[in-house]
DNA sequence: GATGAATGAGACTTCATTCAT
DNA sequence: GATGAATGAAGTCTCATTCAT
């Protein structure tokens, strides 16, 4: 087996996926700050805070939290180190906030897509293109591998990201499971049992990503129709 | 959200599964060791490294590889610091023969078990009682997860675990189920298109297992069989 | 034979030669430098780069490269011990730009003194002097030390040497000692051959009063005059 | 400036001199070993403590007092590690003893070879010839530089050295050269007074071989003759 | 006597955090 | 607010020395 090695340098820069869809409203974007000196520095300081943010998830997602220097951050960020303990109290708070302002919009765009009583293969195939154009094709996707790869250091992650976004989440999946099942769209109940097998595929291809895309990349998009292929087939005639 | 605090103390001290039936044969146990002066030095060494490996296990994933000490795990394998040296070049090492000491024997004993033409629905059932005996509820559970978590940052880890683990079990499942396909017990070739599917509820329960087991418990058992069930459920004629 | 005990503490703090003709100009001595708050910052780090310097030639000096703790040069220096690495990237380049730094002025004023047409009882006279006052009595004749007994080891810092000091200085030397032969001030062309022959007491100084100088000191500007009377006196009619 | 490296492997084993007319006669060679197994497991004790004797004189030559592993002197010796403890109390007793065996028989000799009425130009010959074929030719180099460079942090071994070796030949060597003065062989008592400048050349031929002998290697025999004859060339009459 | 595995003090180096400018 | 030099606790790794076999 050969040696393992650091991780090479991280990534370039990257957006914080701002013009999506699944925005950010972090600071209002008809400020007419220019005009105003003191706006002005706000604004500058709100710029600096998100260039810190998005530096972050790049070096968390290269590294791991332990692994990552506050160092290389500040530098990517083009900031100061000391401009970092301006906005974040720490590096833990840091790695938190970075969750909580990616992960926010996310879980309100999957409730809404499915709120809803369409039939479950138009759900589905709708779930297929939020999550590949708004998760895996964005940081996003870091966030979540983040989290994945993260979480089981850190029991407070663990807790708000299952408080904040899974429960809510499966909640929503679990009723809509059910009433699709009760018009019939599902052979069996073992998706209202089991919710989290709905995701799954999307889960595998993050982590397979994450680890093997050099060797055998994966086509997400077709991996989860096929998924939802097997587990909407029409059934026999019970 | 709560302030996210290093994880406690890694949990109580483990066996490395030595009386699974997918066993290490490092040292025959039957040896008469004591009577045997020349031997029993060695087998002390021997028995050394193994409690390091078996800390090592337990340190490493309760904090991942960078926040691990190996002072810690020196304390909990009851051996010197210096020790450690003896048996592993450093710490990349030590974490690497880990990886490559567990995941060997899984290998093989998948490979056997795929390796048939009983009917599918069989062999799914045998896939989830090795899985979950050989795996979930031993420490290997914790070897994969090390995998998926610290992977990313180790490229040459995942590479050796795709080499040696990923892409040989994948050839073994996708030819099965072909045969399966053919055989007609699968309603559509999605599975042979992507063999990926089938391991998912595994993976996914080891991960939602390292992360939310305090807030709800998942059924491993039931959650996969829950999945084969709509997998292999029997299609409509088309 | 007494045991071989560890060389007791390093002797006391040691000025980096400043006030000596061969100065090293880092930084003007006359700068107003308090009512500059700006440069106050870079100062005070250029007087702690100082610091480090002097406190590693004490300690390098007192017990050989390997035998040196940054720790101690730290503590000399009256910084921490990450402050070091501020500086200079590990314990070998610290001691590389200590020799450099003390060295380069050295080689000017020798290429000086020797850059003569004078009568070569004069010039000598003139180079005991140099090398009395601005080798022997300074710290440089600890870095020469230096450079005599790490050198072997440290086969980089002998080709440095070599390249900068040696060979430019004996190109120099070869040149006026063959002129004063061509005038007849000297007996012989040994000196011409070997010019190695020309420094070589103050050598054998530097390193007789690094180790007998507790039981024996000796006089070197006599030890060289005398030298130099046996290699000057008039020889018998030709 | 290059980066300074740590010195090469060091070079191919050596013996200690054994056949040189400077004999350590430690251990009879005629001894009917053999035939005497209590004797058998004498000599073979005194072999090892030689083979650890010469194999500590490759590595402390190659690498320094501090930078030396007992480990690779044991290698070297192919001894096991706590061997060397049977032999010499520690590190600093081991390289003590190793200045000691070598350095003993060459005062004798130097001390016969001065102690002499001969012309001083047919015993500075004889010396150099001695010089050159029982010190630099052979290991006893490697002692001398070894004392050069390790003396200064080892105040029991410079003292040991200065009252057995140096104080006695400058002594020997001091009488020798008032008498050849005193036959007008001199032209001057610069000799008389500074002793040293006899065997200066030696000294410088001893450092300079072990830093520049890559780039200029240097002729020992030319350069002391030329030394030498400048010394005794006949003056003018006073 | 010989071995070499084990020990643990100690060295170098890193990096989160602070704070004077 | 912003900076980045300075700090020092903490981590990895080395190696002289010991001691059971």
């Amino acid at each position: 087996m050969p040696k393992i090695t650091r991780a090479a340098k991280a990534p370039g820069p990257a957006r914080l996926a701002g013009a999506n869809p699944i925005s950010t409203p972090r600071r209002a974007k008809g400020t007419p700050a220019p005009s105003n000196p003191v706006g002005a520095r706000a604004r500058r300081s709100a710029e600096r805070r998100d260039a810190i943010l998005a530096a972050a998830l790049d070096e968390f997602s290269a590294r791991g939290f332990a692994a990552t220097r506050l160092d290389d951050v500040a530098r990517r960020a083009d900031v100061a180190k000391g401009t970092i303990y301006l906005h974040f109290a720490d590096k833990e708070t840091l790695f938190q906030e970075l969750i909580r302002v990616e992960i926010g919009p996310v879980v309100q765009v999957l409730e809404i897509a499915s709120h809803t009583d369409m039939p479950l293969r138009q759900v589905t195939d709708r779930l297929i293109e939020v999550f590949v154009r708004e998760v895996f094709e964005t940081r996003r996707k870091d966030v979540i591998r983040l989290i994945l790869t993260e979480g089981p250091r850190f029991p407070a992650l663990a807790e708000f990201y299952y408080r904040e976004v899974i429960s809510r989440v499966m909640t929503t999946i679990r009723a809509m499971l059910r009433r699709a099942h009760e018009r019939g769209e599902l052979r069996t109940d073992a998706l209202v049992r089991f919710p989290q097998l709905l995701p799954a595929p999307g889960i595998v291809a993050i982590i397979w990503s994450g680890l093997f895309d050099r060797f055998e990349p994966v086509d997400v998009r077709a991996m989860m129709r096929a998924h939802f292929d097997m587990l909407l087939a029409p059934g026999s005639a019970p």
